[in-house]
DNA sequence: TATGAATGAGTATTCATTCAT
DNA sequence: CATGAATGAATACTCATTCAT
């Protein structure tokens, strides 16, 4: 099926993906740059299609946040079987955990992006689930090691980072939240038995 | 007919002050149970006013908001400076964090209205410089005592309290936020000298 | 009925009228400059007094105007008459029309108002109707003199001046507005029979 | 049923300007006929849009306004240079001012329309500018002939004309207008030596 | 399939007017 | 009579979403 030779001047359906693609890279960009309240005909029109365009790809505004974190989600999902695999438990966890900053970091996603995914609101259900999966397998084996103990769900753990990132963050934000991720891994810690 | 005597059934001028309370009180619930988001007017209709009467009261939209918060920073100021006094630093310290966290739970402030005062923004700028000075009075008591080190600032230790209480905040939250508080101090806390 | 004397901490009567003619003097002032578009607060506000009180002597907005303009055009009206028994007909046309404009020139008193006064609206059906009243005198008066002729209506004549007042006026429109009242005087001259 | 090819029944991409022009054409009439102070919705529902699609043309209240006169400016500027080329130059600027008359008493321009454009507010800076240097040019080549001389701005007999329109304006005002014309022209007449 | 024009409900804010004190 | 708090309709403008081309 020679098709691409004789539909030379129109678009060829790979485009619809190279849209999507591109739209999902440009929310993410803008959702970091101007907050999570953007329009999105700024979102298209840096995007560079048309809003119509937009909602064919992502029916609701939700949908389009919902599907940018979930690529986010799933990279940090992989990480976590990984550093799982290859690691102690406790340092899996607090490298997952500086991973989890450095990646946001990275990508430029703070502000409300993070709140919203780590939430619970349903509409990031698949985004959510990844994650807490993610840190609750590395909780769980940490536990397990007896390294450490737990009175508030994994979650918290990134919540608590999270609200370092995001709540009022200022320049230093990552240097802060790494240390975060320290002080609460050193506050999670089975005090050694003196006796 | 001896009405007057005894029924403030029609609103006396009084009821100005009663309305500017009803409106704060509704407005911060509001804010709570809605998010910041909430139309004006649907705060206005909650506490039972037209929406002419939010607009005399507070001007702008910003202006309700930052009166709302003022209030709750101010008490928790106040009372940082008692436990200061009263308390052991790291005690003090610990028990106006758990403070912090009661009071906000008491009052129903969750969402974003906390990330918002705690941020950086200058609207909120008097009730943050008060609950920065708050927080900064208490570790610096504590830290000089030798007891805690600080490797974040002050402020963060507020950031990881307020993203475990407000970070798609599910029921329990109150008690994670406790449990968070806990693991900080601990994880803040000087390791003893073995030898 | 001595009852003056009986009252002597409250506000004797005469303060109603007090009130009444610092409303109207505030209100042409207000109105002046800030446009015909003020809030009536404002205006109750720059006389030192409430609302109310402001209400309870014009019970409309369009009453205040009404007031406040009623009083100059009485003025003005009293001008003409004086005007047109002691000076030839056109002079006292001329003159008066000088008048007019210096009149409210000095009155500060330009913009809207002006234009609503000599309007046609039924609101300032008074104040209206005592400046047609004066014009058609003058013109009267002029016409039979066979010194000029009007192939408008006299008001038209002041129309003409309010616009050069009015329109976007930059300074030096009161100079502009006399030039333009000679220059009308000189339009509206029936020309010297040659033969 | 082949309908595409001959039926414009739903709105086309052309639409688009066609709304535009509707919008420009209605919110004249509007504007002429409500005041200057009608709501857009109005103006809105009067060409049969809906609100955002004249916010989507015009992107403010003024930006309307601006183009709604920007096009009888041009109009009109163009008049000015034919008739300038064409007549004799007090019969040029006459016309023109005959022109001015009937050009917006067509169009049913009047109340605040007028004056604001005339007027020099900055937001109808081009129209103005255009509408300055058309007048401009008709007096300079009047002044010029030595038929006519000018104590005033060329603008106030503008301004005078549209007083005569605009100021409590009832029914033949045009007639009037018209009549000033004359008045104003005769007025500004170099009187002819005797000698 | 891509486009962007159209839609209209929703938001913050203003202001003339009323009414209880 | 004076006061000013309360009211709520009105207004300019925004934005998620739909739909005709």
């Amino acid at each position: 099926m020679v098709i691409s030779a004789q539909t030379p001047v129109r678009k060829p359906r790979a485009d619809a993906e190279r849209n999507r693609l591109k739209l999902l890279a440009t929310a993410k960009d803008v959702f970091a740059s101007k907050g999570m309240d953007v329009g999105l005909e700024e979102i298209a029109r840096a995007a560079g299609v048309g809003i119509g365009t937009l909602y064919r790809h992502f029916p609701t505004r939700e949908a389009l946040i919902e599907q940018v974190y979930r690529n986010e989600a799933n990279q940090l999902g992989a990480a976590a079987e990984r550093l799982a695999a290859e690691h102690p438990p406790v340092e899996a966890l607090r490298t997952w955990m500086l991973l989890f900053v450095e990646y946001f970091a990275t990508k430029q996603i703070i502000a409300g992006a993070l709140a919203t995914m780590v939430g619970g609101r349903e509409l990031y259900a698949v985004s959510s689930a990844q994650i807490t999966q993610s840190i609750g397998l590395l909780t769980d084996r940490a536990i397990a090691s007896g390294e450490i103990r737990l009175t508030v769900e994994p979650l918290d753990l990134l919540r608590a980072v999270i609200g370092v990132a995001n709540v009022g963050a200022g320049p230093g934000w990552e240097a802060h939240a790494r240390a975060m991720v320290d002080i609460l891994i050193a506050g999670l810690r089975v005090p050694a038995r003196s006796g």
